[in-house]
DNA sequence: TATCTAGTTTATAATAATTCTAAACTAGAA
DNA sequence: TTCTAGTTTAGAATTATTATAAACTAGATA
């Protein structure tokens, strides 16, 4: 995870993945990775919270195009639920979830803290991309 | 699996679990079970399916309704994907699934294909209502 | 068997999440 | 400073799902 107060790591960062450094794309940057958790959010959350303050707005197409881009390069990860919304994770590290189907709240799960013992061989021709277990709780 | 010629098993597994068993839902039961092979499939294309031949149509609303009611009767398992579509399984028994992001198809792995040696215990007060692995695929 | 009623189906409207569009804007190369 | 491809934006369009409320029906009861 990106921790930094100034902003030059951050548009290198996107310089290198060939996204132009601009303030609305360095403002998602520092609200997601400015901080010590991982955070699990929706576009709309995101939305919400980008847009609280009294500041320049950064449009709803915008919050959209840039959760997609950081997906594709790799700053963000999309998590599997089984909601239409899609939700994302700060969290790009191999790590599985718990959805509590009450509160459709996500919780981390370390890696270590699951074991796989056995792993199938993919279809031929395909390769295994990633491996993400949910554990679905309830009370 | 049910596997039947005629009605009854449907019948009377519906009425088990408190559901009317209406000409719609035997439709979509027979439709829906009378076959080898587990099968996947969402709403659109079940509605397709069902709705193909000239006979009597089932209304897209039912369709919805009927899924809903025979997921929460446990004879249909909701899937886990990044899509914002609901994908369902016939196939209830525990298992894990490939996903195909090329061609956003799933493949049954069967359970014992994964084994975990290490799960981690759930939030207190939270008990665990299942596990599911998707391993996505590319080419 | 006829009647009754709660459960069910249906077409359609409403909502929600996401994607599309095309005009205005801007980073940064020349 | 100029230029252009990449980006942002508001709003429209699309897609999946849920809600609504009127018509229908399974099956219990008289």
């Amino acid at each position: 995870m990106i921790i930094s107060d100034n902003l030059k790591m951050y548009v290198q960062k996107l310089r290198s993945s060939n996204l132009r450094p601009t303030k609305q794309r360095l403002k998602i940057c520092k609200f997601l990775f400015d901080r010590k958790k991982t955070f699990h959010f929706t576009v709309e959350t995101l939305n919400k919270k980008i847009n609280k303050s009294g500041t320049s707005k950064v449009s709803l197409a915008t919050i959209y195009n840039t959760v997609e881009a950081f997906t594709s390069a790799g700053y963000l990860k999309e998590i599997l639920t089984s909601k239409n919304k899609s939700y994302y994770d700060t969290n790009i590290k191999s790590h599985h979830h718990f959805y509590d189907e009450g509160s459709k709240e996500l919780t981390d799960i370390h890696y270590s803290q699951i074991k796989l013992s056995k792993v199938p061989v993919p279809p031929k021709g395909k390769k295994i991309k990633n491996l993400e277990v949910v554990i679905r709780i309830q009370k």
